[in-house]
DNA sequence: AGCACGCCGACT
DNA sequence: GTCGGCGTGCTC
């Protein structure tokens, strides 16, 4: 009997393969094990029982092992294939993503655990280490070798030694356990008049079990994750559902944990990049039985195996790094809304800041909107002040206004917590020679290097290139003619530093938070007031209160506007918005300063004013004049590759054989702002259409017609988010 | 995407 | 003489 399956392969996925059992009947969407050249992969049932006349008889092979899974749901193949046709990504690699989970072709995993045997006698030796090995196990509780050796401090083998004497026995137990069960109190948190509207508008929509996309726009402070839990609260109720909370990676932290764990007594599964496998495979598994219940998770979340959604959450969903930038390029806060489409359940997207497209959504009437417009408590929002650095600039070779200078001080001497946000890493973004004009570049990339003086390298951010910061130019050869350009992170801080020698001030960054429990040292510290000043970039923008901190610097609040990119503005103030509303969180209010060399510019106008709408609605405009996203559409075609003859040839081409230059409107290509990454030359172009155009189609036949230039890659980014 | 096969340079 | 560099081509 032939089974047609779908491999998760970047070529045609759809392959055939034999099953020997003709007895057995599989279902569509059950897991196999399939032999595939000369490695074996998990690959999906697609049909069973097929004929197959295109593909000869004698290639076809055996399915090697049907797996012990339960089929994944048809919803969760049907959004797959949706994502594919959208993003013009093959099948294969967008099922990849479903199926990327270690120990998938494997038995599932078990751990030996040690117990009392009941039955047996005392054992005829009794040594104090065997004594204390029993002492541990007397309460009939089963537990690993390890865990009994370091409590009891004996070594493994005196636990050997007792199973073997028959006074233990050892047990193997799946270690996929369950995951524990959220607990639902009615008794939540005192909420606001108008936390507690918003909370009975989504009941409400997850009572009725349909898709009801939502837009929960509340400033920072407002309490929209309470307000989300209780709707988590409602859907848990109907035992069968699962809940999905998709987050920034880096805002996803322990204090997002604890607070669930304080309303529901248990940790939620967690997903994302750095999960060991174990935790992945259980977690991956547990889904697809039904028995996780609320998973917090990144964007690659969207595509586990989930049985019944009863509602998803996008928190924070104007953030950029739900855009997934490499491989299959999709936006996963719009895939989380067709998810809920597909999976016919509410969604909740939750942001201080929403983006214009979500505001579009909402105002158009296609997402209900609910607002909250005050911080929770006695909590107020921050002041924005902006410090026009034309008229007070800071010393040379400093990056400080002297007004903020003296702000610092004032916190400093109410024992309160400044934060100091600069989007760059390292201590200079650029270096050059003073004598000669050498400036340092990495070899790979079109792109400068990073002096990083803590770790004395100087280092290139888009491909991680580090060579150690030379005496001397390599260039002329003269001695200490290097000179630092521009502020880092590193350059705040040993300004900073000199100013306030004894404040405790720290540098939060991806570079000095390595590993979580790194962060969660550092955090602590903030929360119990150790640290007086703090340094980052938007790693501790998001997701965190300190409710001691009440005064935050913004060091160059023009940065994320120069550039000219579509959303310039629109991020620049999410981002500058984010940053603020980490100030005066707690009862003490906060202040918040913007050094700027364009205080009037509309961005740090409408922050000043608290004017979100102002500037969205100037936004709106121009994108509706130009008919810019969401009311025109953009794809972005990157080629690319080690040969720049040959990548500007294909970008010819390309440009040549454009179909319908009626309905799309083609420009370039050209060189990338990024023109050269990793050692691969990139050329741009950019295609825009009217909302109405179904580009998808247009698009795959266009490049159908083009014939393969060896050595040049072109990918298609349907909305793109970036331009580099 | 992997992985094997295959054909040319510097080494124990 | 081999180890291994990555170009090419296939995977039911």
């Amino acid at each position: 009997m032939f089974v047609s399956v779908l491999a998760p392969v970047p070529f045609r996925p759809q392959l055939t393969y034999r099953l020997m059992d003709v007895d057995q009947q599989l279902r569509r969407g059950q897991l196999v094990k399939v032999p595939l050249g000369s490695r074996k992969i998990p690959a999906v049932v697609d049909a069973c029982g097929v004929d197959v006349s295109d593909v000869p008889v004698n290639k076809i092979k055996n399915i090697d092992a049907v797996l012990d899974f339960p089929h994944l749901p048809d919803e969760l193949l049907e959004f797959i294939k949706w994502v594919a046709d959208y993003t013009l990504s093959p099948l294969g690699l967008v099922l990849k993503m479903a199926l990327s989970t270690p120990g998938l072709l494997e038995p599932a995993p078990t751990r030996q655990l040690i117990r009392l045997n009941a039955s047996a006698e005392s054992p005829s030796k009794i040594t104090p280490a065997r004594q204390k090995v029993l002492d541990i196990l007397s309460d009939g509780a089963a537990r690993s070798k390890s865990d009994i050796a370091d409590t009891a401090g004996v070594s493994a083998s005196v636990i050997s030694g007792l199973v073997k004497a028959g006074t233990l026995v050892s047990e193997q137990v799946a270690s996929d356990l369950p995951h524990a069960e959220p607990v639902i109190s009615d008794a939540g948190p005192a909420l606001s008049d108008e936390q507690q509207f918003a909370v009975s508008e989504i009941q409400t929509l997850v009572r009725k079990e349909a898709f009801a996309p939502v837009l929960l726009d509340g400033v920072t402070g407002s309490g929209k994750t309470e307000v989300y839990f209780e709707a988590l609260v409602e859907a848990l109720k109907n035992p069968e559902a699962q809940i999905l909370i998709l987050v920034p990676e880096i805002a996803l932290t322990s204090q997002w944990l604890k607070r669930f764990e304080a309303r529901f007594g248990v940790r939620p599964v967690v997903w994302h990049s750095d999960i060991g496998n174990a935790e992945r495979r259980r977690a991956w598994s547990n889904i697809l039985k039904g028995n996780a219940r609320v998973v917090v998770g990144a964007r690659s979340a969207l595509f586990l195996p989930f049985q019944k959604f009863g509602l998803i959450v996008v928190d924070e969903e104007h953030d950029p790094s739900f855009k997934q930038e490499e491989g299959v390029l999709y936006h996963a806060r719009d895939m989380a809304v067709v998810r809920a489409k597909v999976a016919d359940c509410p969604i909740i997207l939750a942001s201080a800041t929403p983006s214009l497209e979500t505001q579009v959504n909402a105002a158009q009437g296609r997402f209900k909107l609910l607002k909250l417009r005050e911080r929770f408590g006695d909590a107020k929002l921050p002041t924005i002040v902006p410090l026009d650095m034309r008229k007070v600039p800071p010393a040379s070779g400093k990056w400080l206004s002297p007004d903020f200078v003296e702000q610092m001080k004032r916190r400093l001497e109410q024992g309160e917590q400044t934060m100091l946000f600069l989007n760059r890493r390292g201590f200079a973004p650029l270096t050059l020679c003073r004598t000669c004009g050498h400036r340092f570049g990495c070899v790979d990339c079109s792109s400068w290097l990073v002096e990083h003086r803590f770790r004395r390298e100087l280092i290139c951010h888009q491909c991680g290139y580090a060579e150690p910061k030379p005496d001397q130019c390599p260039s002329c050869k003269d001695e200490d003619s290097l000179v630092p350009c521009g502020p880092g992170v590193e350059r705040l801080f040993e300004e900073v530093s000199e100013i306030f020698p004894d404040a405790r001030t720290a540098v939060m960054t991806s570079d000095t938070m390595t590993s979580p429990k790194a962060t969660a040292q550092m955090v602590e510290q903030i929360e119990n007031g150790r640290l007086d000043i703090v340094i980052g970039t938007q790693i501790l923008t998001k997701g965190y209160h300190f409710p001691n901190l009440t005064l935050v610097g913004v060091v160059d609040a023009d940065l994320g506007l120069r550039g000219g990119d579509l959303r310039a503005a629109e991020r620049t103030y999410q981002q500058l918005m984010q940053v603020a509303g980490r100030a005066g969180r707690a009862e003490k209010p906060g202040e918040v300063y913007l050094q700027t060399y364009e205080p009037e510019h509309p961005v740090v106008d409408a922050m000043v004013r608290y004017d979100g709408e102002g500037l969205m609605a100037l936004e709106r405009d121009i994108r509706e004049q130009y008919q810019m996203p969401p009311f025109g559409r953009l794809v972005g075609l990157i080629i690319s590759g080690p040969d720049i003859k040959a990548v500007a040839e294909a970008g010819r081409r390309l440009a040549a054989s454009a179909p319908h230059a009626h309905v799309l409107n083609i420009l370039g290509p050209t060189p990338a702002p990024l023109a050269r990454v990793r050692g691969h030359y990139r050329y741009r172009m950019l295609v825009h259409a009217s909302k109405s155009t179904a580009v998808q189609g247009l698009m795959r036949e266009w490049l159908s017609r083009i014939s393969e230039i060896r050595g040049v890659k072109i990918k298609m980014d349907i909305d793109p988010q970036s331009f580099f």
